[in-house]
DNA sequence: AAAATAGTGTCTCTCAGACATTATGCT
DNA sequence: AGCATAATGTCTGAGAGACACTATTTT
């Protein structure tokens, strides 16, 4: 065996190990809030990130994304689930990791590697814990405030490395769903779509998703026990359809 | 400053760190050889795999992925290019981070996170290396040869995560250019597809991405100095134009 | 009636899918 | 002539895009 720089007779005496694996999480959200007037009608949705205010060096005071250091006995992933427990009182939500941070001196208490994920919430999640948690340290903010802000860390990267990967997903795949309730009608699935990707329009949207040919069945009519088609007049006048999403996960090919 | 779990006074004393954060790389190529025929026909295109043999405590005499330690002075990415070259003697290629493998004891060395990157390589890229290094433990595996060794770690799983992206991004993205000369025939470019995504067909492929409507320029004729379309007799009797890829990346979605 | 959202009719043009047919140059 | 690959012709029906129009219920 030989001593060269590829060696594979590394042991841990030889070679400066990390200071630490932390898991840091981008969690969403989309508020929704009644709109001022006096009739029925769609609420005003934004899309909202989660930070807290740190109350120990480094960057004392600045806001944060979520996180902590991995242990020994759990994955990175289960480490991820534990600090979103933990930090953030959710549970049971979609999340997904999306990258590693491992620039030089990203963290000033030592060589420390950084595992982003990122997490969709149902505004419902966090309702509960606003409650008893102080609201001064633990916030959600806009995501446009969110962006312009001086996060600690390179947690400002994290937080638009993650929403380029959430815009992506949510054109791409099903996701909505985690923002939307089991049954929804078709206006709510397009403002959600919008909240995330200001730039997606289509003007025909309804016939679209429900010509059941080409989309084959992303999301099915949602009907009661008898089998008549089920509607809601939540947000309008005139009763809406309401659908729902199915297991059917399209795959796209930029070819064909 | 409380000593709760999940407080932000951490210091590398009081937990457990780390015993190392290395990259490892699932190196994919496509080697292609010209049929038996006396004839001139397309020739037959495999995807490999590389894997080193391990000659050292823990795995000694498997095959494994190659991969190495990162140290405090570079980042991820730069570790696993750093890898790239030392271990497989490649040098700019296509190289994409994927996923973080931390399961508790996935490493009898100790508690080590492995960062998994991929990285698609021209076959041109690896016939220098072959011809100066020992055969007997840096080789291409076909891949289903591959996928049914029991290799080293986990790194089974990583080359089937790998698969999983790959293909995925073959179909989604323009990752086939990383195996095809800078100009290609139409039939290459299928047949690169196919060897990567076996179950891809497409009756009217040449129809589809010449179409300049609707997927728009995703590759477009090669022409001379004099703007007259090339054209090549590689592969066969009858000349075919030559296309190459543009800049352009179109964006998919299942929405519209 | 006015407002607000839900949903349909209709037209044009492109394109997908299928399959047959022609083109070119080598052996 | 026979072969291997390259490329076009032609038909059908689905669907995208645009935009006007109708439907339903509340205020």
């Amino acid at each position: 065996m030989s001593n060269e720089e590829h060696s594979d007779a590394y042991s841990p005496e030889n070679f400066r190990t990390p200071d630490g694996a932390p898991s840091d999480i981008v969690i969403f959200t989309i508020t929704s809030r009644e709109k001022a007037t006096p009739k029925k009608a769609l609420p005003t949705r934004e899309l909202q990130v989660l930070l807290i205010k740190r109350k120990v060096w480094p960057y004392e005071g600045k806001w944060a994304l979520p996180g902590g250091f991995c242990k020994e006995t759990e994955s990175m992933y289960e480490c991820a689930l534990r600090e979103l427990r933990e930090e953030a009182g959710v549970t049971d939500v979609h999340m997904e990791y999306f990258n590693v941070y491992s620039k030089p001196g990203r963290d000033p208490r030592g060589w420390i590697l950084s595992h982003a994920y990122f997490a969709l919430v149902h505004e419902h999640k966090l309702i509960n814990r606003r409650a008893d948690t102080d609201a001064s340290d633990v916030r959600l903010f806009p995501l446009e405030e969110a962006l312009a802000m001086e996060l600690g860390f390179d947690h400002g990267d994290m937080l638009r490395d993650a929403l380029a990967r959430v815009r992506e997903k949510m054109l791409t795949t099903t996701i909505a769903r985690e923002f939307l309730p089991e049954e929804f009608t078709i206006s709510e699935l397009y403002q959600v779509i919008q909240t995330v990707v200001p730039t997606f329009e289509e003007p025909n949207f309804i016939r679209k998703i429900t010509s059941t040919q080409s989309r084959q069945g992303i999301i099915e009519e949602a009907r009661d026990s008898e089998g008549r088609p089920k509607s809601s007049n939540r947000y309008s006048q005139r009763a809406a359809q309401l659908y729902r999403f199915t297991e059917y996960s399209p795959g796209l090919s930029i070819y064909g």
